[in-house]
DNA sequence: TCCTATGCTTAGACTATCTAGGCATAGACC
DNA sequence: GGTCTATGCCTAGATAGTCTAAGCATAGGA
């Protein structure tokens, strides 16, 4: 029973969108691309994930969408941090920090 | 927003009970008091979460169950590792170790 | 007597994920 | 022209692990 690095993957998902946004407005589908790339493909981020936690991400006020094109002169929705959303990765990445840091010294201790 | 450790939790559990069983054959209210003592109480441990867990290992054969007597006299069930369960911590910490240092490598890239 | 700590069980709710389908178009290739 | 792949968004339903909240039982201390 091989435990795939997405079994863990439990809301840190919406951690990892507002991190990627940090670089500036991106929209789905390169937001996507982005995770997987800044992971080495340790997990895809699958598309039925990936829009509902967007949408989640809006109706919470961490980021905006607008409709755009893409540089490939495509239809895009961009999405763009909002000052609550810096905000709730500053706080995100703290949280993060300290359940995997407790988690790696609980498996670590002889 | 405040996202607590308890977010992150899915997927977890089993990995801390494992590694809780490492140092002998524990009881779930014992497992349950270990994970917050050694986690300084990061997080609680939900007798909710605990005991299907456990049964859901048991029948996966990375524990054995059977009934005991706590040192306080109480009629208690003693959950032990297995050789499978044994490999699964093997296994399971190799993955947690993966996708932890994948989200912390994003979460701190520049 | 009452309260707390100990200890196990389980039904139902919640929620974030995945599966799997649909839709649309640009560009490359044959 | 036709086909295939990459790009891009949407969503219904299934899955699964968690939590809430209740029940049951007893030992020991105040």
């Amino acid at each position: 029973m091989r435990r795939s690095p997405v079994d863990y993957l439990h809301g840190t998902l919406e951690t990892l969108i507002l991190k990627t946004l940090t670089g500036g407005p991106r929209h789905g589908y390169a937001i996507a691309r982005w995770i997987e790339e800044a992971t080495d493909d340790t997990f895809p981020v699958e598309e039925g994930s990936l829009y509902p936690a967007l949408y989640r991400m809006e109706k919470k006020g961490w980021v905006d969408a607008e409709w755009g094109t893409s540089e490939l002169g495509r239809r895009v929705k961009l999405y763009r941090l909002t000052r609550a959303g810096r905000q709730q990765l500053t706080s995100d990445a703290a949280a993060w920090q300290a359940f995997a840091s407790a988690v790696t010294r609980v498996l670590v201790k002889a």
